[in-house]
DNA sequence: CTGTTAGCGCATTCAC
DNA sequence: GTGAATGCGCTAACAG
C-alpha cells in the first residue's frame, strides 16, 4: 500500500505538496499538480484514513443510535440519515440499542475519547445529566424524534398530533374511545406515546368527553403487548367503540386483535395509528402522518451545520397530517350509543 | 482531553508501562499497575481510538453494504450483525445501497485504503471482478444471503426453497401454480428469486405439471410492482390458482391485488411467501422461513474468525423450513380443475 | 519488569 | 510555490 511519501518520491516533490493537492489547496503550481496526480494514479494511491483521522484530530465519522433498529419507523429515520450522509466526508457507524443497559452505556461510552465527531440519537431523549455530559464533552449531538431543551432537535408535536387522531374519532361520532400506548415513564427514555396520550386526553376535554381510566391501556412497546392490551379493552362494559394506538405498530397488533376477537373493523371498531410506516399504507390503517425519512435527513443537515460552525435552530418542528383510509367510521349505532 | 503521557506522568511511569496496563499486558508489576490505574481513573482517561488505530495498524471497525435498509428481511439481518459484534471492541460502519451506482462505488471504495478490517455484505453478489479485488486488497469478505465461490458465505439453499413452496402447494392439489419474483439478471446481483424460481421449475418436474410462461411474471422487487404483476396474472384465462411468491414483500403486494380484485384468500387463492419477516407471522401468511437474524450472526462469526486467522468452512447453509398458516389451502374444485 | 525510542501516515507550520 | 521538520496519541521493539 503506497504511502504519500512514494507519492512525493514519484512526482520528485516533498510530501507537503502532496497534502496540498490532496486537499487541493490553492497555492500549488498546475505544472507541479498535476506531477503529483499522475504519481497518484501510477501508485493507485488513496490517503490512509487513519492517519488523516489522527493528524485532523476529527473522527471523520457520525454515530446514531437507534433502539430496536427493526422498528419500521426507526428504520426509516436511519434511511434519512445515511441519505443525509452520502456525498459528505463522514462514516456512520451505528450502536443499536435493545436493552436499557445498552442504552445507558452507549450514552456514555460514545461520548468519551474521540469516538465520533458528532451524535445523532433517535427516538431516545437523554437526562439532564446525560445532556450535561455531552455538552462537557463539547460533542455535537442531535435528537431525531426526542427533545431535550438544551439539544437541538428534530420533532413533531406530538400532543398535537394525539389531538388530531382523537379529534377525527371523535368527529366520528365516537365517544368510547380508546387510548393505547407505552408506558410512561420508561427507562429507555421514549416519549412520543406520553406525548400523544396527552393529545388524546385535551381532545376529550375540548369535547367535554369523559375520561375513563378503563379505556386508557399501557404496556411495553410490541406488536405482541397491544394485542394482549386490545383483548383486555374488548372485555370492558360497554368496551370502546375506537381505539387510538400511540403508533403504527401497536395498531396492528390492535387490528390482529379485533380480528382474532371476531370485530369487524371499521364496522365494529375503529383503529387509528400513529407514524404512517409503509405498512399501515399497505394495510389500509388510518393514521397520523409524519416524515420519517426527512426527520433524518434534517438531523443530518443540523449536524453538518454544526460541525461547520454555523447556528443552528433549537428546534425543528415537522408537520403531521391525518390520513384517512379504512380503519375508522362512524360507530355502528348501538342501543348504548344512542344519547 | 488527557494523553497516555499525562497519565504517565502522573503515575511516575513511563507512556510504555500505561501502554502495558492498558492492553492488560501481564508484565506488569501489579504495584505499578494499581498506580497507573488510579492516574487514568484521575484524569478520567480514556484512549484515543485514532490514534490507536493508526499505531495498530488497524481500523477496528467493519463495514456492512446493504440494499435499501428499509426492507424488513435486510434489516433483520442487520440487527444479527450488531448483535454478533456487541461487545468486540470493532465499530460497525453502514453503507446502505439503493442505487446500482452506489453498490459499484462502494464495491470499490471500501475496499482500497484502510478503511475497514473486515466487510459483510448482504444480499449482493459480488462479480468476478469484485471477488478478485477485494482479495487483492486482502480485505475479509464474508457474504450473507449471497454467494460466491471464492468468498465466505452465509447462505440457505434457496432452490430447496422455492422447492418446498411449491411443492407445498401442488400437495394442496393446486395445478396452476404461477411464480412472482425479481428480473434476473439484474444490476444489483440479487440471485435469491432466482434461485427459488429454480426450485419452482424443478417441483413442476418432479410433478410432471406443465411450466407455463405466463404464469411466470418478474419485476423489480417492491411490494408495488408485485401488485400490479398479481393484477397481470389474474387477467390470464385461466389465471393461478396459486402464487408463489419470492420473498414476504412481494406476497404483501399480491395479497393486496388478491384483495383489490376480489379474490378470498385462500379460498379463491393460495399464496405462499419467502423470508418469513415478522410481518408475514402478523399476516398469517404461508411462507417458507429461514433464519434471518442468525444470519447476520453467522456472518459475524466468520468474519471474527477470519481476522483472528482461523480457518472457516466457505459456506455455512442455514436451515430452511416451511410454515404453514393461513393463506394457503386446496384449490376450490371448479369445474375446470377437476381432472 | 519498565523507561526510552522509533515509527504509524498524514497535515501543517516555518523557512526558503 | 515548495521542501523539511514537527506533532497527532498510541504501540511495540529494544535496552537496561
Amino acid at each position: 500500500m503506497a504511502t504519500i511519501r512514494d507519492v512525493a518520491r514519484l512526482a520528485g516533490v516533498g510530501v507537503g505538496t502532496v497534502s496540498r493537492v490532496l486537499n487541493n489547496h490553492p497555492s500549488v503550481r498546475e505544472q507541479t499538480r498535476r506531477r503529483v496526480l499522475e504519481a497518484i494514479e501510477a501508485l493507485n494511491y488513496h490517503p490512509d484514513p487513519s492517519a488523516r483521522r489522527l493528524s485532523l484530530r476529527r473522527t471523520l465519522t457520525i454515530g446514531v443510535i437507534v433502539p430496536f433498529i427493526t422498528n419500521p419507523s426507526v428504520v426509516e429515520r436511519l434511511r434519512g440519515i445515511t441519505l443525509g450522509l452520502e456525498g459528505t466526508e463522514y462514516d456512520l457507524v451505528i450502536f443499536n440499542v435493545e436493552t436499557v443497559q445498552n442504552r445507558d452505556r452507549y450514552f456514555k461510552e460514545v461520548v468519551r475519547g474521540k469516538r465520533v465527531d458528532g451524535l445523532i440519537v433517535i427516538s431516545l431523549s437523554p437526562t439532564d445529566d446525560e445532556a450535561e455530559r455531552f455538552a462537557q464533552a463539547d460533542l455535537p449531538v442531535v435528537l431525531v424524534d426526542a427533545a431535550h431543551p438544551r439539544l437541538p432537535h428534530v420533532i413533531i408535536d406530538d400532543v398535537q398530533g394525539g389531538m388530531m387522531a382523537t379529534q377525527h374519532l371523535i368527529n366520528l361520532g365516537h365517544r368510547r374511545i380508546a387510548f393505547l400506548g407505552d408506558i410512561h415513564p420508561n427507562p429507555f427514555g421514549f416519549t412520543a406515546s406520553y406525548h400523544r396520550y396527552l393529545g388524546y386526553m385535551q381532545a376529550l376535554e375540548k369535547a367535554e368527553l369523559p375520561y375513563e381510566e378503563k379505556y386508557v391501556v399501557l404496556g411495553e412497546h410490541s406488536r405482541y403487548t397491544a394485542y394482549a392490551l386490545a383483548m383486555g379493552l374488548f372485555d370492558q362494559s360497554p368496551p370502546p367503540t375506537a381505539i387510538f394506538a400511540a403508533s403504527d405498530t401497536q395498531a396492528l397488533g390492535v387490528l390482529a386483535a379485533a380480528r382474532e376477537a371476531g370485530y369487524h373493523v371499521p364496522e365494529d371498531l375503529s383503529v387509528v395509528g400513529y407514524d404512517d410506516v409503509e405498512t399501515a399504507h399497505y394495510l389500509g390503517l388510518t393514521t397520523i402522518h409524519q416524515p420519517l425519512v426527512d426527520s433524518g435527513i434534517e438531523g443530518v443537515s443540523l449536524l453538518m451545520k454544526i460541525l461547520a460552525g454555523e447556528e443552528v435552530p433549537n428546534e425543528i418542528r415537522l408537520p403531521l397530517s391525518l390520513v384517512v383510509r379504512q380503519t375508522t367510521a362512524p360507530p355502528r349505532p348501538g342501543p348504548k350509543t344512542i344519547a
